[in-house]
DNA sequence: GATGAATGAGGGTTCATTCAT
DNA sequence: TATGAATGAACCCTCATTCAT
């Protein structure tokens, strides 16, 4: 019966309201307290659901509910980086549209997580292992954005590609700028451009003369 | 007599290698495995001694080993800047030798720990409140340095000059920058240089043209 | 739905019948063994629970449990208090009541429970300062009977009416008194009759002459 | 030679000053915080001593200590018991003796032990045993001494030897009764008078009446 | 004999996970 | 499928006792 049909379906929203639920809510709490301080007791009580009942959407537990987060976050900024790659004319353009993709749309929640992935906090090496593999095809296309822009002469070539990568990288998780923002009552606006600046032009003034390597 | 002071001597003498012993080991535990993922018990075995022993040296806990380590590295940490700001004529001179301390003089150990602080991974919130205000004298200092830079006209005074705090701190724990060694098989030095490189002026190429804040 | 509910209340049901086995046993084994020498592992043992069980219905460990306990036997006997006081015509019928509510209705643990309380052994001072005011109501009322019978002549007026209200306390919590039982086979109201005779009477016989202060 | 002698006798006499030390000390710990909640090192501490130092006076640790103190009590307690008992020509004024010797003699440290003791507290079972016979050639005196009274008419012969033995050896142990005493101001002469008139002659007014048994 | 650092068994507690209802 | 009580491994810490100096 189509009712039969209809009833089915709504539970299926159902239940995949209640997984986004459980997600949003254990980010909150992760981004809260940490990974180790977070317990599923809280992430229950705060969903308003009994504890079985994320095992029963997260079956591994813990663990693969901040897998589900990563992979969520990773998945948003893999298409970010992609868009940011396809619209950018010049290299800097690219990367520029990535501080930004981060800096203005994504919560400190999305810093919060990805640092705990890159400096592992103290994260399970399992957890480390299952998820860096994720990040990598993120990390070459941001690196090929880098290379080009040495290739073509926008950036300098004699750094290490390596190195601007993971500088960038960095850039882009400083959840500690928060606490400018609020201080300094920079517009978020203010604060990727700045960034930018940093990241491209350096801090010297112009006037201030040639660096020494 | 004076085989009794020396027999007391003698004890002394041990009981300080042995904590420092707990100590450095502790350290690489940490730095292995994070605060969480450290268990007394690990810590006991590695260095050999009962778990009560521990105990004997920090009577704290686990909590005082790690605190005694920060402050073993902040006190470090705060000679160095400090060192670095007398010696320096300029600025950028000053804030270069504190990069070179850390790059070159310290191993990784020390920026996993400061970023253990920084970052705060899931750092139990007592202890960030234990430990934050030993930081907070040193970057008061870098502080400093930053804004005479900017006052002499060194650095752009456009740039927030918390932002750049911010962003001079980071570079200081960027553990990661370990793999670009590893990988590159760039010095230390090269290393360091490049990080002022980038920093104080940018990546892009000086022909590269204007910046748009 | 009927059933629904059904299952609701037997969950619930079996919930309190556990926490009721629970707090048995535990009066059970801190009767045996005293406070300190009664270990979590031993209750939930002889409970046939995990030892997490025990957590679930007192987050408070051990001194919740015993905390628990206390209040329980003192909620029995201040019952038994108030219940002596309002259905005794004299002084002396209430304490006699009271005297034979503890001896004959009560187990030698409700003896040793208070017993831990007035003698402390050692008990943590903590729980001290928890339990004792719970007492003080209690203590408050037979003093106000012992005084009554003190105006009224029932009683010798030569006497420290807080002398009295100890004496009268210790006499409930002999529980000594049970090897006085079993060697001399005496009945449970036989033994509350004499000491009642002690305490009443004194232990002089009639001809015995006068006393002297 | 002589001086040797002298030597060896003044190491042996401060061997004993030391051993009385501790054990003086012991008890006062003891007493202020119970068995269990006594430790090693606040004994030590207190004396001046290392914690090594009170396993050369008492092999056995902490259970010798206190069997130690034990004994002492139960030694004097015995000595005044076989005067008083020799001394007095009834068996009142033994009683009586004993008590003056309990309360007026004897700190109230002497209860606490006694306490521990007769009550177990929570007094490993070990130390019960061991401790119990040394306490019963005492008691034995003492019932010798009610029985006595009994039979020559002193005290009522229709009250159970045991009932009484155990009701006055818990007199001995009011350590309550300093609460008494501090709230009332009342000498400890006037106490011990108060304690041996209840006992021997019942709390009831003159004029009050006919006991029921 | 005195010392006090080292020991390690043992205790209380937490919390991710399971499973019967 | 949701529930939440039960589980038990794992952890931090204490403290009586030992033993090399």
């Amino acid at each position: 019966m189509g009712s039969e049909m209809g009833r089915q379906r709504l539970k299926e929203r159902l239940r995949e309201v209640r997984t986004e639920l459980i997600l949003n809510v254990a980010e909150e709490v992760f981004e809260e307290r940490g990974y180790h301080e977070t317990t599923m007791d809280e992430i229950a009580a705060r969903c308003g659901v009994a504890k079985g009942t994320l095992y029963q959407h997260f079956p591994g537990g813990k663990d693969e509910l901040i897998t589900a987060l990563f992979e969520r976050h990773l998945e948003q900024f893999a298409r970010a980086v992609a868009q940011a790659q396809s619209a950018a004319s010049t290299a800097r353009g690219g990367l520029r549209r990535i501080l930004e993709y981060v800096y203005l749309e994504r919560s400190g929640l999305h810093a919060r997580l990805l640092q705990l992935l890159t400096y592992g906090g103290d994260l399970r090496q399992a957890l480390k292992e299952r998820l860096g593999p994720r990040l990598e095809p993120i990390s070459a296309a941001i690196r090929a954005m880098i290379e080009q822009g040495q290739r073509n002469g926008e950036f300098r070539d004699t750094l290490s590609t390596d190195l601007l990568l993971q500088t960038f990288m960095h850039l882009l998780l400083f959840n500690k700028y928060q606490s400018v923002l609020e201080r300094e009552q920079l517009s978020a606006e203010s604060l990727v451009a700045q960034v930018a600046q940093i990241f491209f032009d350096g801090i010297a003034s112009e006037t201030s003369g040639e660096e020494r390597i």
